[in-house]
DNA sequence: GTTATATGGTTAATATGTTAGCGAAGCTCC
DNA sequence: GGAGCTTCGCTAACATATTAACCATATAAC
C-alpha cells in the first residue's frame, strides 16, 4: 500500500506467463511471412487453410473441415459461401445422408493451389534458414505434445458463485 | 493420373506441415482450459488479456496495449469502447500530446481482476500437472526462440506476376 | 513561420470468431 | 412405427480481425 496514495499498487503480475497469447505471438511471427503470399492470389488466410486441406484430402466435408483448419462451424459457412461464389469448391448434398455435405475444388482452385503451393514451400525453405531447422524441428515436437490428447482430461477449477461483476456497482 | 477416370490426384501434400495452424490448434488445446473462467466473469478473451495487461503495467497506451496483446488497432478502439461502457476502463488524452491517450483500470476492474487472476494461475497449476513442468518450461522457451527477433530480416521470396485468378475463367 | 512528413487514434468495409439456438435428417428404443 | 435423442449444417447476434483510408496533432525541413 502506498502511504502516500493509500492506493494498494502490489504487483498484479500472474505466477504465469500468458501462455496462449505467446503462441498467438509466435503464430504472428510465422504468418506475417506467408500473409504476402496468400493475398497476392487473392485469398484470405482461412481460404488457403481451407484450400490446402481439401488438395491434402481431395474432398472433405464441413465437419471435417472444421476440426482440421481449426475453424467454427458457423464460421466456415460464410467462407465456403464466399469460396462458392468465387468459383474456388462446389458443394454437393450427399445422396445417402441429407444432412451431409461434400466441398470439392474446382479446376481453378486447383491450378490456383499448383502456382501457390511451390511457394509456401519455398517461403518454408527461407524461414527454415533463417530460424535453423533445429528450431523448427523442436517446433513441431513440441505442437505435437501438446496436442496429442495422450494424456487424462484436465480437470476444471471450481469456479465461484458468479456475481454481477459488469451490472453491479458494489 | 489415375487410369479409370483419367484425373490427375497426385498427392498435392506441401513439403511442411502448417505450422500456423499447429500453433492454432495448440493455443486452443489451452485456452479452452481458461475461456469457461474468463467467460464466467462476463468478460471475452481479448477483454481478459488487456486487463491482465493493464494491471500489470498499471497504466497503457493504446498502441502500447496493440503490441503487448497482440491486437490490432482498430480492434482496439471497438474493444475499448467497449471496455469503457461495461465501467472498466478509463480514457484520458494526455496534456502534452493530444494525439496520445492514457488507459486505466477503474476500481470495479481492479476487484474484478483481483478474483480472476487467482483462479487462471490455479488453473495453470492444473494444466502443469497434467501437462508436466518440462512440457511448460519447453513451451516457453520454443516460445521466446521464435519471438526473440535476434535474428536477420527474414526475406520474402519474389511473386510471380498477378493474375486474375478470381475474375478471369481460363 | 509555413509546408511537408510522420505519428496516434479513429472510421469504414468486409471477413472471421464465438455463442446460442434452429430445423431437417438420421437413429434408438420401446 | 412413432417418440425421443443425436447429428449436421445453418441462421442470428454480437465481438473481433484485417486492410485501407482519414483526421488531428506533432515534428522536421526549409
Amino acid at each position: 500500500m502506498c502511504i502516500r496514495t493509500g492506493i494498494v499498487t502490489m504487483s498484479r503480475k500472474l505466477a504465469y506467463r500468458n501462455l496462449p497469447q505467446l503462441f498467438l505471438r509466435a503464430r504472428e511471427e510465422l504468418l506475417c511471412h506467408f500473409r504476402p503470399i496468400i493475398t497476392h492470389f487473392g485469398l484470405t488466410e482461412q481460404q488457403w487453410r481451407i484450400l490446402r486441406a481439401i488438395g491434402e484430402y481431395d474432398q472433405l466435408e464441413p465437419r471435417e473441415i472444421c476440426e482440421i483448419c481449426q475453424i467454427l462451424s458457423p464460421s466456415l459457412t460464410g467462407v465456403l459461401s464466399r469460396m462458392e461464389d468465387m468459383g474456388l469448391v462446389t458443394r454437393t448434398r450427399m445422396e445417402e445422408d441429407q444432412r451431409r455435405v461434400i466441398v470439392r475444388m474446382t479446376p481453378k482452385a486447383e491450378k490456383l493451389v499448383a502456382e501457390l503451393g511451390p511457394l509456401i514451400v519455398e517461403q518454408y525453405k527461407v524461414i527454415e534458414q533463417a530460424f535453423g531447422p533445429e528450431l523448427i524441428q523442436e517446433l513441431y515436437e513440441v505442437m505435437d505434445k501438446v496436442i496429442a490428447a495422450e494424456r487424462g482430461p484436465i480437470p476444471q477449477i471450481k469456479l465461484p458463485p458468479r456475481k454481477n461483476w459488469l451490472t453491479d456497482e458494489t
